[in-house]
DNA sequence: AATTAATCGAGACGGTACGTCGTGTCTTAAA
DNA sequence: TTTAAGACACGACGTACCGTCTCGATTAATT
């Protein structure tokens, strides 16, 4: 890593742009966030900190590009319950921000309450995630357990909000199986 | 403001803690969390950093004093059935963050994430609102309305995240009616 | 000017070199010459940064081209005396450097203290003055005016160092007559 | 030499003063006036930056102060006549320009083309020698040696272009005898 | 009353990071 | 082969804060 690497030109250098990433992950599981400076990152990188300025203007948008680069989160699994997929759904969460790659994920949430470049990322990311807590709910309609009722944006605001909840206040290792049941409970027809 | 100041000599100057106090919350005010410097507030307030230093050690001491200070959340109004509790404390807490005191709450979520010293503070607090939480259960349950079955943390965690998911999204104008709704479902014994 | 203009294949092309003296002439002009810089030339003669260090490989080398190419001190007139003949030369040197093109040359002798390429550049340059300013000393001397004694060089000398003086400390407004006269008394041999 | 140093507070360090006059007369020594970074100099005297800013704005202010702190011309020697008082003046400046200390007085008078701190320095410096060069002549008008008519300001002025001239072309090496005797001709009632 | 000790405003200091700019070299793609 | 364009590593720029320190003053509590 790190090794000689020569301008190619005209063109982006996608070597450059890899041993910046590279190193800007490194600093985060090292040293976190707060050591996550542009500065320590080109150093690392053997970069110009003109290089870093040019295609990522923020820490924050760093950041993000490191972690878009390295998280992935399994797929949701399927129960054959609404309980049991919103359980597993917050398991595999709190599993994934356990891990050094989702650590860092509520220095995200952090940032993007100062940075809107990491606001707007964090955005778009959390419209994403919504979409996939959709396709629980309806299963769960198809399954007919779903009360008609129920708004599906609030659920899925509940069920997320208790995620982010336990994460930002260090909390990964609570009983998601009662979480989900407690969440649950109103929005089937039978309980 | 920020007159001439001497010592009082081998005291603690009240004064000066309040012009710093005063300073902070005016600089957080005007500039938000990132402004808030120690430089800065030792500035305005016509202060030796040295005497900031001695009395809050980290920027996030500094955060947490002025906060607390100011800080004064109206108590949660009893409105005679769970639903209509949790409703009036979801607006009462979107109405707090939505004013300038409160706007910095998710500064203070933020810093947490990477302070140890406002992380404890945070708890501290938040320890206190669930209590303040918990009351609005017991009333409840006084009530009858409480089904047995639901563990009263699991509760007041989901509640809490779902204002903790608002605040930090920016979406504090979202329907809190609704959202009470949805949460409170499952937790009484009719519905 | 600076319009679209490509390569001409495998020969120099002149226009480049035109826009690109041109660009560095109204820089000079407008920033001076710490506002000279290889990227701010090729910036604005839309030339290739490349193109510049084939042709100019120094600040010091474009500077030169760019001076050269616009200087024309007047021819020095001839008075019919020597006296009158230096005080003219000073005169006419004082009215060109304190003219646009004039001024950059302090700038040209700054250059050649710390750049080899301007020293160089500027002694040619120099000779080629001590050569008119023989011309001076050869009609003097052509009239019966010229003190055997006195060494032609020494003379150029005098005559260039209290030139160069006032343009380096800025008195180009110094009285040239009283210059002229002090300094030829001892060199006609009637006083 | 930059050993470890200690603020001393409120005051000023004058060891941090010394430790970075010293590191700029070693750099400039070593690298010439173009190595004088404000960073270099930082970096040897183990000083901060700021630290240099707020003293020597710059770079052209801690050159001064380099200069200053070193230089030390002989006084010029009183001969017994104007000629030999000229020719010896002439030849202490270009001993003095020939050595360390002195070689880089041609780097301030570049300097001072671009950077009006070091020309304001210089002019209050050139103000000062000529004051010495008036002493010269007060010494031959009081021997009867000097022509009434000519004025003392340009004689001063004609020797000490001939000086900075030779100075700045480099040429130190010339004969300061038949110069001094070239200026002197027409200035003394005999000749 | 004299001494001691804590506190204060002020600000110098060695550092680190910031974000920008210029350097000189290089590659691309077009002419 | 030359050109415009611009990516790149490098390093200096000048600024802002950091957290520590010293100074000289001020005053309360202790002797």
């Amino acid at each position: 890593m790190t090794q000689a690497r020569r301008s190619i030109g005209a063109k982006r250098n996608p070597a450059t742009e890899a041993a910046i990433l590279d190193a800007a992950a490194e600093i985060l599981d090292e040293k976190g966030f707060d050591g996550l400076t542009m500065e320590a990152v080109a150093r690392r990188a053997r970069a110009g900190k003109a290089t870093l300025y040019r295609w990522w203007p923020t820490r924050g948008a760093l950041l993000m590009a490191a972690y878009q680069r390295q998280k992935q989160i399994g797929d949701y699994p399927d129960t054959g319950s609404l309980e049991g997929d919103v359980s597993a759904l917050l398991q595999v969460l709190f599993d994934h921000w356990s891990r050094p790659e989702g650590r860092l994920f509520r220095h995200i949430i952090a940032a993007a309450q100062g940075d809107d470049d990491v606001r707007g990322a964090l955005d778009a990311y959390r419209e994403d995630r919504i979409h996939a807590l959709g396709d629980i709910f309806d299963r769960a309609r198809a399954r007919g357990e779903l009360a008609d009722a129920v708004p599906a944006s609030d659920m899925a605001r509940a069920v997320m909000g208790m995620a982010w909840l336990h994460l930002l206040v260090g909390r990964l290792d609570a009983d998601a199986v009662s979480m989900a049941r407690t969440l649950v409970r109103g929005w089937t027809t039978e309980n």
